[in-house]
DNA sequence: TGTACATCAGTGAACGCGCGTTCACTGATGTAC
DNA sequence: TGTACATCAGTGAACGCGCGTTCACTGATGTAC
C-alpha cells in the first residue's frame, strides 16, 4: 500500500521521532533505516527523500535530545521559585524523559553516536556540557540566595546531581522496567539535598526505601 | 606469516584481553572477530578454534569485567582499615580500571551486550547488582562502626557512590582523555564523604576545583 | 472552474560492502612404541 | 634416541545475510493560465 504523500518538514519530524522511539525500545543496535521506515510507514528508500543519509538522521535525533534536555531546564525554572525546588523538578523531569521518551543514557552512550565521526562526538560532548552548565547555574543561583552551601563547587555538585539519575537509569533500562527508578532517584535526592543546604536548615531526610 | 601455535587456554585469555582492549580504545562498534583476530595476531577463522561464536567471546569478556570489579572490592578492603578509607580506595580503583583497562560504562552500556540476548542482559544486570551489593556492604560495615550515619539507606548511598564516577567517566570517554577525570571524582568524593559522616566529624571539604 | 504541467514524495529492484561463520586443508606439537 | 601417528591450532577461500544507499519510475499535489 502506498503511503500518503506528506510534506518533508513533517516527515523529517516523524523520522526523528521514530528513530528515538526505536532507540528507546530496542536499543541503538536495532536502529536501521529499514526499522525507521517501518515505524514511519514508508519504504526504506523513501527516507532518503528527507535526509541525505543515516548520519543526518542521527544528527537530527541528537538535536532533539539536546532540545529536550534544555527544555527541561527551562520547565524546571518555571516549576519552582527557588533553587532547591527547581533542581528537584529538573530531576523528576529528567527521570520522566528517560522513562517515557528518550533514554538519554542510551543515546549518549550509543556507539553509533559515540564512536562515529569525531565531529558528532564533539557535538554530544557539547550537549552534555551545556546541560551540565545549566545545572551548575541553577546551583549557583541557589548559592547566591543562601539556599545552598556556598563553599561547594557548583560544577562538582552538578556532576553529582547527574550521578543521582544515571546508575538508577541504567538499572531501570537493564531490568526492563522492573526496577523502581523514580523512587530510587527521589530517595537519593533527599540525601543529596540534605548535603546541599547550609548547616542549621531543618533536615528532611531519614527515609529508608 | 603463520602464527605460532598456542594452547587454547592461553589463546582464550588473549582473545578476551584483545576484545576488552578494542572496546576500550575504539568502542563496541569496532569490536569484530576480524579486529580481535588482528589484535591477537591470527586469522579471523582461528578465533573459532577457541570460542564457538562471537557471543561466547562477549560472555567471557563480561566475566572478566565482573571479576575485575569484584577484585577491586577485595583490593579496597585490603587497602583500608575502615569503611571510609575503603570506599575511597574503591573509587580510585574504579577510576583506574576505567582509564587504563576496561571502560566499564562502555561495556555495561554497549548495545551488543545490552540489547543482545535476554540472557546476557540478565547477566549484566547481575554483575551490576553484585557490585552494588558489595558497595552497600562496605557502607553498612561503616554504619555499624559508627563512621557513617546509620539513618541513611545503604543501597541508596551505594547508588550515589557509583553516581560519583559515572558522569565524569562519560565526559572523560567523550573528550578522549582531555577531561580531568580522577580530579573530578576526588572532588565529588570529598563532598560525598562529608555527607556520610555523622554530625560533629571534622569537615574535610571546601575545595574548589 | 477546468486543463496542462512542474514539482516532489513514494516505490521496488539492485548494488556493494562488511561481517560472522564454515570447512577442507596444512603443518606443528606431543605421545606411544 | 628415533620413528609413526594422533591431536590440535592456524589458514584462506567461500558462504549467506543484513544493511545503507542509488536510481529509474510512478503517481499524487499544487500552480499557472
Amino acid at each position: 500500500m502506498r503511503a500518503t504523500k506528506t510534506k518533508t518538514e513533517l516527515r523529517q519530524d516523524q523520522i526523528v521521532q521514530a528513530a528515538l522511539k526505536i532507540i528507546a525500545r530496542q536499543g541503538f543496535q536495532h536502529l536501521s533505516i529499514a526499522a525507521v521506515a517501518d515505524e514511519v510507514g514508508v519504504v526504506p528508500s523513501a527516507i532518503y527523500r528527507h535526509y541525505g543519509s543515516k548520519e543526518e538522521v542521527l544528527d537530527a535525533a541528537l538535536e532533539q535530545v539536546s532540545a529536550r534536555l534544555l527544555g527541561n531546564v527551562a520547565g524546571a525554572r518555571r516549576d519552582g521559585s527557588n533553587a532547591l525546588d527547581r533542581l528537584r523538578s529538573l530531576l523528576l523531569r529528567h527521570v520522566e524523559l528517560v522513562q517515557n521518551e528518550v533514554p538519554v543514557p542510551r543515546v549518549v552512550f550509543s556507539e553509533a553516536i559515540f564512536t562515529g565521526q569525531k565531529l558528532r562526538r564533539r557535538r554530544v560532548l557539547q550537549v552534555f556540557e551545556d546541560y551540565l552548565a545549566q545545572i551548575a547555574r541553577l546551583i549557583e543561583e541557589g548559592q547566591r540566595a543562601g539556599e545552598i552551601r556556598p563553599e561547594l563547587c557548583s560544577r562538582t555538585l552538578a556532576m553529582m546531581f547527574l550521578g543521582l539519575v544515571q546508575p538508577p537509569a541504567i538499572l531501570w533500562l537493564m531490568s526492563e522496567g522492573e526496577y523502581r527508578f523514580a523512587e530510587q532517584v527521589k530517595s537519593a535526592w533527599a540525601v543529596f539535598r540534605a548535603m546541599l543546604v547550609p548547616a542549621g536548615t531543618p533536615p528532611a531526610i531519614g527515609f529508608r526505601n
